[in-house]
DNA sequence: TCCATTTAGTTGCAAACGCAACAATTGAAT
DNA sequence: ATTCAATTGTTGCGTTTGCAACTAAATGGA
């Protein structure tokens, strides 16, 4: 950490997140997912959801999470069956599995790794975190893109040599 | 914003950190770059460096720096050559062209995404917030891993000026 | 009703990714 | 000096990614 020259918040947050989500990735890998899937996996324990709600609730894109659920289908983990409402839709849902499994490894993804991040902090700290985090999110909210489809690239990608 | 569900910490710092990404790639595409490589452009701005130093100091995995560095030399921004004093190092520089596309972006770079975040914050509040997320990579790093290195996968350490 | 538009989801494709294996070099131990 | 271990950087390989194009279904307007 010391040896870090830019010191810059953007920087400072990618190491944070991206450390973390090593961590992740590294516990999931025994269960043949990586935070993507773990992501998923915990959100439709708050009950089903169309592919849409689910890649803008994870911040996963679309095309990436389509594919990302066909492999979830193909562990036997989450269902899909088409929306009898809006034939458009495709509704996605935990199978017995894959609901066992959330279940038995919600403690470590809500709790573990925010308790590692946040050691030593005092509750109003904590609280104070947050607050200041979500008002990072509000002012990138109005400097333009959404949050959490902009989180995707939304759109770009491409030029290289 | 409103609508997620999930307000741990590290999500947020994940929603933060990919649309701060984002913006920067979609400012950098005119240049042929993504995020990645306009980190280590200004990175060599500082002085030159190993690949590994680079790959420690971006948090860009070593592979993938590697085949980075091979476009970017292709792109006629950076040089390798090999250190004379340990035969295994390589040595990477900016060319006058990529020193002068560092340069003529600096500002951008090391301001603008840091001011839109942190809009509406006072002083004492910036730098609360940094001092915060200080704490938060010194939990990561007590907690087993390296923070940089971490960042990708296997790692190692050096410290610099 | 008919047709254009919008929305949901999947898939084609090329680029990028990460892990692991590798060669080259250095360091350390004996 | 010899050998074994560790480090540096690159590459092979299979996986994953994101954009764009596409199909199918719903919606709105005339």
């Amino acid at each position: 950490m010391r040896d870090i020259e830019d010191r810059s918040i953007p920087f400072l947050m990618h190491l944070i997140t991206g450390q973390v989500e090593e961590l992740v990735n590294k516990w999931a890998r025994p269960l043949g997912l990586r935070i993507e899937g773990v992501r998923v996996l915990f959100r439709l324990l708050a009950g089903d959801r169309t592919v849409n709600e689910v890649a803008r609730l994870t911040g996963v894109e679309l095309s990436t999470l389509s594919r990302l659920l066909t492999r979830m289908e193909g562990m036997g983990l989450i269902a899909r069956r088409r929306d009898a409402a809006d034939g458009r839709s495709v509704i996605i849902s935990l199978t017995a599995k894959g609901r066992k499994l959330a279940l038995q490894h919600q403690p470590v993804y809500f709790k573990d790794y925010e308790t590692i991040l946040m050691k030593g902090f005092s509750p109003e700290e904590a609280r104070h975190v947050r607050d200041l985090i979500v008002r990072m999110l509000d002012n990138l909210e109005q400097s333009g893109a959404d949050p959490i489809s902009a989180l995707n690239g939304a759109g770009n990608r491409r030029a290289s040599a």
